[in-house]
RNA sequence: GGCCUUAUCGUCUAACGGUUAGGACAGCGCCUUCUCAAGGCGUAAAUCAGGGUUCGAUUCCCUGUAAGGUCACCA
């Protein structure tokens, strides 16, 4: 590896051509992994060359992207490739001077194409270059031709910009996808033409579909882009927890690990050589992990946020929300789970009297002697082990199913609900009396 | 099709050439207050195939197979 003396310079250099992709965010992370690792610098560039298809919007998605996971790069003075035109045009014009590229006549074969485009001259031979994840790679460029490399002297074409912007922006290592293992060899072509020093490459595998191909949107939908699980309230470092053990991990059998701790571990050349499927259920189980971390104040500002409006603004939903924090966060996996619980109609009981069907109480003989039971025990200890401690004994005696059932049933209306216990401490005393003495009378 | 790459439980993966092939997720089972959830415990599950090299191969080499990627005047 050369460059070991100097300072490590990093690059991520989205299109903004599209929503963030998870794929790249990863690349994204995995830079930052490295260069934090080995004290070195990311810089960031927006490939935007392409005017048709680049858009605002995304790059402010990328960059918001990129902050949300924790990447603290320095945004305040993007390089973008639209505003580097002057440069291109000095290259190219130095490579055509030098004869390492020539303006080639072409016969204009589809719309848009040109007469006249520039061409490097391909001195046609094997380039081989170290790829710290996949060791050497040999190419033979012999098959690549005289390719073109700009349009016209102020139209470089993607390889040539690269090389250019890599070159101008001190760029030593290159870690990218997989695909980028195609661009290496001509790049490094053009970089010998121009006279820029060769980086150190690293090729990361693909993240896939369940069918082993390249993670796409036509397979996984909205799953491909980060801004998804943003909005679905998974936690930023669920996710970089996440992306970095798809394809590397440190060898021990910890897998929940801080940023932190990523990076003090971080060693690129154990990154996987194989694609990984992307599995969400892993991802559900580290952002629970990570949502048992969090500190109470916390879990209750981000469930507020997903509680439906309606349920917010109901009467009763001050009171009952702190009871329930607890039940929430041990039945979620993401924070958009809040709003399908709350909409799924689950807790509805314990906002209003439920309405239900005498049926599904099975057995009510046990009611009076709950009462009675409930109504001796003090408002003080009116919590689920005082409510326990107060009726499991007569429970146990005449059969618990008799007596928690009915009991369950009565205070929420459901087949499905929380325990009777923790029901009746939410609702209260008197509103226990009320929901029991209506169930009996039904 | 040419070229390139990859290959350990269903999935993510661990294992100086010597391990009963380890862990995690998912699955299944049991327990934990009646239901659901959560939690605990346990269980099943893999070295793609065939040849070498070696005392010994998941590990090194070759072949095959499978899968993926890539072949622009897009980035």
């Amino acid at each position: 590896m050369s460059n070991n003396s100097k300072k490590i310079i990093a690059r991520f250099p989205p299109s903004p051509t599209g929503w963030f992709h998870i794929g790249n965010a990863r690349t994204a992370l995995f830079n930052y992994f490295f260069v934090k690792k080995n004290n070195g610098e990311l810089k960031f560039r927006i490939e935007d060359t392409d005017k048709e298809r680049s858009k605002d919007e995304y790059t402010k998605d990328i960059i918001e992207g990129l902050k949300w996971l924790g990447i603290n790069i320095d945004f305040s003075d993007i390089y973008r490739q639209s505003e580097h035109g002057d440069t291109y045009k000095k290259y190219i014009e130095k490579m055509i001077s030098d004869g390492k590229a020539y303006i080639s006549k072409e016969e204009a074969k589809e719309e848009g194409q040109r007469s006249e485009v520039i061409r490097l001259r391909n001195p046609n031979k094997k380039v081989v270059f170290e790829d710290m994840i996949r060791g050497e790679v040999a190419v033979d460029t012999t098959e690549l031709g005289d390719f073109v490399i700009a349009k016209s002297t102020s139209e470089p074409i993607y390889h040539l910009a690269v090389v250019v912007d890599d070159f101008e922006m001190g760029v030593t290592h290159i870690v990218r996808g997989e695909d980028g293992i195609y661009n290496t060899p001509r790049q490094i072509l053009i970089q010998e033409a121009i006279g820029a020093p060769r980086p150190v490459y690293a090729h990361m595998p693909f993240i896939l579909n369940d069918d082993r191909s390249k993670l796409s949107k036509r397979k996984q939908g909205e799953m491909v882009s980060l801004k998804y699980y943003r909005e679905e309230g998974y936690l930023p470092e669920a996710m970089v927890n996440f992306l970095a053990f798809m394809g590397w991990n440190p060898g021990g059998n910890e897998e929940i690990m801080s940023i932190e701790e990523i990076i003090e571990k971080f060693d690129i050349m154990r990154v996987q050589k194989a694609g990984a499927i992307f599995n969400i259920k892993k991802l559900n189980w580290i952002n629970k992990e990570y949502i048992k971390k969090l500190p109470k104040e916390k879990i209750l500002e981000l469930i507020l946020k997903r509680v439906p409006e309606e349920k917010r603004a109901h009467k009763n939903f001050e009171v009952v929300y702190p009871k329930i924090i607890q039940l929430i966060e041990e039945r979620i996996e993401k924070f958009s789970d809040v709003t399908s619980i709350f909409n799924s109609g689950e807790f509805d009981c314990l906002l209003d009297a439920p309405k239900y069907d005498k049926i599904l109480l099975k057995n009510i003989t046990h009611i009076p002697k709950l009462l009675e039971i409930i109504d001796t025990i003090d408002e003080s200890s009116f919590d689920q082990i005082g409510l326990k401690n107060a009726i499991w004994d007569f429970a146990t005696e005449v059969g618990r199913g008799e007596v928690l059932w009915p009991m369950r049933v009565a205070l929420s209306g459901r087949e499905k609900s929380p325990d009777p216990f923790t029901l009746a401490s939410i609702l209260g005393k008197e509103e226990t009396l009320k929901r029991l003495s209506f169930a009996l009378g039904l």
